[in-house]
DNA sequence: GTGGTACCGTACGGTACGGTTCGGCACTAA
DNA sequence: TTAGTGCCGAACCGTACCGTACGGTACCAC
């Protein structure tokens, strides 16, 4: 759902790019940002980057290529928040969760997310958009790779019980961001209450519990 | 989240237009849902409906407020399903939320849903966007106006119990959907088990109970 | 018949964008 | 010095689109 996660043991495989194409990508980055994807035309980034058109043709190919180069910048520039740890206590294994909830209610209101996620909605009705595609592969790969390793891990620990572990995985990923994200992408504001991402994670994990916590070790 | 099932009680209130312009309305929203929001230019849309695009000037002022006027005439053609009814048992009670789940799938996967709130969230990023604005008013009519109702009526004979409405039917939102519409947002295709929409929603229901269900009269 | 109205089909002006080309500058290597 | 390379800035081309204007047609009122 998001890039800004993207766990991968090699950084250069996202971001096989110079120091100076990475600085035009953070430029364009930044123009997509504040203007919106009418905005970020390859015009506008060669003189927001100080680079000529014919060198982002010479390095990117294509507009879509440069379009797909910031997704997977993005994708590079903030990588794994640190290396799954075996929860040993409950308590500890409830706040690896609500840690986890948190990261991903700030990480999917931030405003290169949501940008690029607009982006690739926005033209993911074409039949040519494989920038949702990798959104979504870089958005599954964070989920996929740290929720699952940190439920799996709660599993093995006997904290949680649970069949299906991606069924697992969507309902929390359902109780955290709620109708939070498509709100976010529509253009709505966060009410007070919604803005608390501590409490809203606290709430969210709780009834996650509810849902799959033993009783004996991590329930309610 | 989505247009395709407000509730308002004037119909004429939301579809002000001729016979003949919502049969152009119509071809437009058939173009979108065809080509994606890159297809929907004026003189496609005046080729496609067999009218001028002079007509269309005329009639809807701005290409922008046609496509207020798509968004209109959708949120206006789909309306309430039926009157909200008093849930007389705890299992009359739980199979109207499950028909809700069930709706609300149905709904939010749908071509012209998906079509329209794609191009609502391309645009969303820009300043004048007033397009994500309204699919939210419309959206939010039809949540608040039947789920609203259909908990309140729920706590009222007892059946579950919550502070907050709002919360309750976010949590509710959040069990049905998942990732569910993002995903289709970005152009994923569902696997097999998500696609069993009836089978996502009485899971999602039950779920919903152990949260919120009292035990005594509706809880697991 | 005559004027008015609403409409269609088409064509046009203006603009914006993607992509290409060209001149020029700085740097490097022989 | 000369040739080559990488890049910038700017101009250019073809295309697509928005919005408007114009000619022609059907219908209605009087």
């Amino acid at each position: 759902m998001t890039l800004t996660l993207a766990i991968d043991s090699d950084p250069q495989a996202y971001s096989a790019f110079t120091e100076r194409q990475n600085d035009v990508l953070e430029s364009a980055l930044r123009l997509l940002v504040k203007g919106g994807d009418k905005a970020l035309t390859t015009a506008g980034i060669a003189r927001a980057a100080n680079c000529s058109k014919e060198s982002l043709y010479r390095w990117f190919g294509d507009r879509d290529g440069l379009l797909a180069a910031v997704v997977s910048y993005q994708a590079s520039k903030v990588r794994a928040l640190g290396p799954g740890v075996m929860p040993e206590t409950a308590a500890a294994f409830r706040a690896h969760l609500v840690r986890f909830a948190n990261d991903l209610l700030n990480v999917l209101s931030g405003d290169m997310s949501l940008a690029l996620n607009r982006l690739a909605i926005g033209q993911a009705s074409r039949s040519d958009a494989h920038l949702g595609g990798l959104v979504l592969d870089r958005g599954r790969n964070m989920i996929g790779s740290r929720a699952g390793a940190l439920l799996e891990a709660g599993r093995a620990c006997g904290f949680i019980e649970y069949d299906d572990a991606n069924d697992a995985f969507r309902t929390l990923y359902g109780l955290i961001i709620r109708d939070f994200h498509v709100r976010l992408l529509l253009g709505d504001t966060l009410d007070a209450d919604e803005a608390a991402f501590d409490k809203q994670a606290q709430v969210a994990i709780d009834q996650f519990f509810k849902l799959y916590g033993l009783p004996a070790k991590g329930g309610v």
